[in-house]
DNA sequence: GAATAAATAGTACGACCGTGCTATCTATTC
DNA sequence: GAATAGATAGCACGGTCGTACTATTTATTC
């Protein structure tokens, strides 16, 4: 018991690094998640956290690693904010709508100050090409596919009609939690939100209505 | 003849000036609509264009007279590619629909290389305050109420659903024309476009139909 | 043809960028 | 306690940024 106590028993030195790594990384999320990666600097983040830019470089080595970190940072805090509490819903039609909820919240809750991150990097790294643009072609087709493939498992269990297209559904959902991303963003109201709830709603509604309704060929039943 | 020939007769000199200030602006637009409008920068201009740095200076005076003028030019072309041949339809929901079609085959003509100028510009500019937010919010309040101008006057003209809320059903339009330009970019395949077309046109069905169902499916907002 | 004014180039300055090299401090290990 | 190794700081370099200030060229005007 001479020795560091117990709780800091492992290498403090190293603890502290691990400890600081992270700490930028949190940063860097924030201001690339406002002000846009490519205008993430390595001075600036020196700067807010009280480093040496030296000290913040050694961490990284170049700046496309810092990229690289700071999305794959903010990857895990998309799968703990979303991706996790969005799937933890019974299989099928409730599973897909509470995943789209789940972003909806997260957007709501500001776990980023400048929005949703992957919204942001999309609408950045959409044409120039590079790296980081392969990258959200990545990720971009990830969360399409796991749209479509809740979509094929509510289908399968006859939650939503057979006749719906499942990718054209996940482009249909996908594009009002883009937009109230945005929007909340920009005004700073998450009210939009909102919106985009009632678009989900309206949306699943239809594409689960036309089975029972298959004679009629109801279409989107409700607004508001 | 020993004088400047005909054709270029009047002040070569003045008229060079607004020309080069053209061309600059033009060059502006698709390098703000590919990287940015931040990362614009005046030696990336001269360098395009074959000028000096002071040259290009010398237009604009400030880099945020740049900007501005960057973005005004852009709304000339939008209103040009967009607004006029959107508006140039038979008052009510065929404008609407024109309007929608006519955003969608600017993103499939790649009128800009990025994509929408405004799209870049709303995602760039929804967090970080300042002059730009403020032009921005400006800009998207414009388009919004525009869309719910249309929606108002098909209401009343009977062509779309009286229950119908012009503020859902204007996110409703917006949502999809945004995420098929940023799709339609990131994978350099303007068949993404055609998934707009669809959501467009399922809303807009959707909206306009339920008048003549009114009492078979309940024109009011049926609430499961 | 001299004077004028507009368009463009040249040069310089301070700020910040990414990155390399070296020094300092401190916890761990022998 | 000397040696080691990891975390951080300091400093220097070349590059680009925005922006002044000063030429130079050229068309128009007197």
């Amino acid at each position: 018991m001479a020795k560091p106590d117990d709780r800091t028993v492992r290498t403090r030195r190293r603890s502290d690094g691990a400890r600081t790594h992270e700490q930028i990384l949190a940063t860097a999320m924030e201001l690339a998640s406002v002000e846009g990666l490519g205008s993430l600097t390595i001075g600036r983040l020196a700067r807010e956290l009280d480093l040496s830019k030296s000290g913040v470089f050694a961490h990284f080595r170049s700046k496309a690693r810092l990229q690289q970190q700071t999305i794959e940072a903010a990857r895990e805090v998309f799968e703990r904010e979303v991706l996790e509490p969005g799937l933890d819903a019974p299989d099928g039609l409730a599973r897909l709508e509470s995943l789209c909820e789940a972003y909806l919240s997260y957007v709501e809750r500001g776990v980023f100050p400048g929005g949703c991150f992957f919204a942001q990097l999309l609408a950045e790294f959409d044409a120039p090409r590079g790296p980081i643009h392969d990258e959200v072609v990545e990720l971009q087709r990830g969360w399409l596919a796991l749209l479509e493939r809740l979509i094929g498992t509510a289908k399968e269990r006859g939650e939503l009609d057979s006749s719906v297209d499942a990718q054209q559904l996940a482009f249909d959902l996908y594009a009002p939690l883009e937009l109230a991303n945005y929007l909340s963003v920009l005004r700073r109201d998450p009210t939009v939100v909102e919106r985009g709830r009632t678009a989900i709603r309206a949306t699943l509604t239809s594409a689960g209505r036309r089975e029972g309704d298959r004679n009629r060929l109801g279409g989107r039943p409700t607004k508001e």
